[in-house]
DNA sequence: GATGAATGAGTGTTCATTCAT
DNA sequence: CATGAATGAACACTCATTCAT
């Protein structure tokens, strides 16, 4: 019995890598049952036996995205600003990179549809946003952060590290990649900081 | 003879705002021929008459954008860091949220179009990214600038900018008003100046 | 305009008669929109210009065959009863013959379709089996038909009509043929009258 | 090795009625093979140990039907005119009622469904149709019924019977519920008889 | 024998594109 | 030039049927 709920299991998310994938690389709307099928190595038919339609895959893929940040959130150390902006970041990245197809898929199609747009933005962004800003807002009243329009500093830092994933494989520079994650942790900790504090001349 | 011509121009051009306009609003893919022709007050048919296929449209539409970035990039003022800073961001709030639906559609359809994705690639994100990258560059050899890694702050930077756009019209904040660009202008600029200098404890 | 008008309305129900027949051909179900469009001369998509879907098609057949109806139903004599009669018999042997297709796709579909039942039996197979009643129970009260249960008697006439149309095109003897029709009202009239009347003898 | 044979046949009929109610409530064609399944208790592959495919189920169902009536034809009495229309009434009408799923199914798709409606024609439709002409056609030439074409009359005595089915269920009344059998029966023989003789004035 | 997961052919429907008027 | 009716290829989804367990 418990074997055959965890096959079952086992087969949706394979199920759900492939139709990730195929999104991620035509996008939804272009991707056909029959490609995410033949991705996934079985006929278009069985798909529908664990999820009920092309919409669901979508939103599946949404609801394991918005677990996994959900799981991060909880994460982020009380204390330092520093350690806290590191971690933040260093989660962020690692998150993006290991569901890297189904991040792309998202951003994609959160700009189009409606209602995928409000699931995400209520559950993972307006967390994410609200967690940072919260801290900014603290550390500004702690005289920790330099006076500062919170919303607007927290979107930036954000924008940063969103704009990360859309520069994926692109010949410029891949800065998801795993080897170059703690370059680039490091990198936009120093920037952000050395903008977030008062200044005294500190530096990594 | 040319008066022809202007009028064709003319038209062309009210068939490409519409097409934006309905691509922001439902997305390339959703979007349908008859929906644009509606918008734009004309038949189905007669867009054929300006326009190759739909795909025209959106390569359109992008080649539009080219031609409005490309204007930008040769205005930002030599000199001073600061105002630098401050004039590369202005320009490109500006220039999004004077063709928020054409950036809206772009952004979206770049990743899941290689096409699309390589021309806008080359003859957008890339010239823009080496202006800036240059100039942090030529800081950083010059000691305007702390040492850093300029190509990832570079990215942070257009990212963050980026993102507004993506935030455009949700509840906490739209980001793109004409009425907030200065207040967002200059607390990006603090914010980004702050991280690239020596931070001697300048501010305004 | 109203030329324009006028061939919709002609091309609508060539549509309409074409699905009519392959419906009654193969039945509802089995029956393909691309057969449809076929019999009709015409590519599978132009159909969607005329109706909605396939289950319009059908509403709409049902519908022409209510308005048919409709039209016999303000047409029966008072008076004698068997002239009512008679006439009754020949209106709806006639309609039955004019719109044999359209009738045999319905006897079928009513069957299976709750909601083609409801309406189908509202307003077709109610009022028929209502005036009929009617006027049975009137001439029991007026003496000038034996007592009996009228709407039992009223069931048995109309099935009596309605079986030949079932019998129709079979090897036995399609009694929906124009050119029995005199022979099959009379010989229907005389059978009901006899079992209507206290049985004074007479005969046609 | 007999008693695996009437476990076997005891199955076989189980699946039968199962089809019967499922077909009976959707239609032939609406009714899955995974709704008899459940509808049966067991696993949908199970029903393909028993029949060949889904038409089997549908033929079956026929043949059953026609084994039923057959029973029925061989007891019509011979003697009075009366008894004998009393009796085929009765008997019609319990077979009806007995076997009331397996008749709608059947009545539907026979109208759609050739090789179906062949089947039945000849073997059930046909022999009860020519039992009932004889006997007429044999009264008239005894004078115990009056000169009347006996094959048109036949069919509206059938369909009169037919017809009741098709009414079961509506609102108006039910006329094969078996309280009401004998109130049937009895209408129906004194309005087919008074229609068949020479109407002499007798009357129960 | 019994199962039910897997199959893939077939269906209704949409929509970019064409072309006769 | 402009139209919009007509087209037909393509897609999501269903379900009768098979077969490994």
């Amino acid at each position: 019995m418990a074997w055959r709920d965890a096959f079952r299991e086992q087969r949706r998310m394979a199920i759900l890598e492939a139709a990730a994938r195929v999104f991620a690389r035509k996008g939804y709307q272009r991707a056909t049952m029959r490609e995410v099928a033949a991705e996934a190595g079985i006929a278009p038919g069985t798909i529908y036996l664990y999820f009920h339609n092309k919409r669901d895959l979508l939103l599946s893929i949404a609801e394991r995205l918005v677990g996994e940040i959900g799981r991060l959130l909880v994460q982020p150390p009380e204390g330092e600003l520093r350690p806290f902006i590191a971690t933040l970041l260093r989660n962020q990245l690692e998150m993006m990179r290991r569901n890297r197809p189904f991040t792309r898929v998202l951003l994609t199609e959160v700009m189009t549809d409606e209602a995928l747009r409000r699931q995400y933005q209520e559950r993972v962004v307006a967390p994410v946003l609200a967690q940072l800003e919260a801290r900014l807002q603290a550390g500004v009243e702690a005289g920790e952060v330099r006076p500062l329009n919170a919303s607007i500093v927290t979107r930036a830092i954000v924008g940063a590290v969103v704009f990360l994933l859309l520069s994926a494989g692109e010949p410029l520079g891949d800065f998801l990649a795993e080897e170059r994650q703690d370059e680039v942790v490091a990198e936009l900790t120093d920037f952000f900081l050395c903008g977030l504090q008062p200044c005294k001349g500190e530096e990594g």
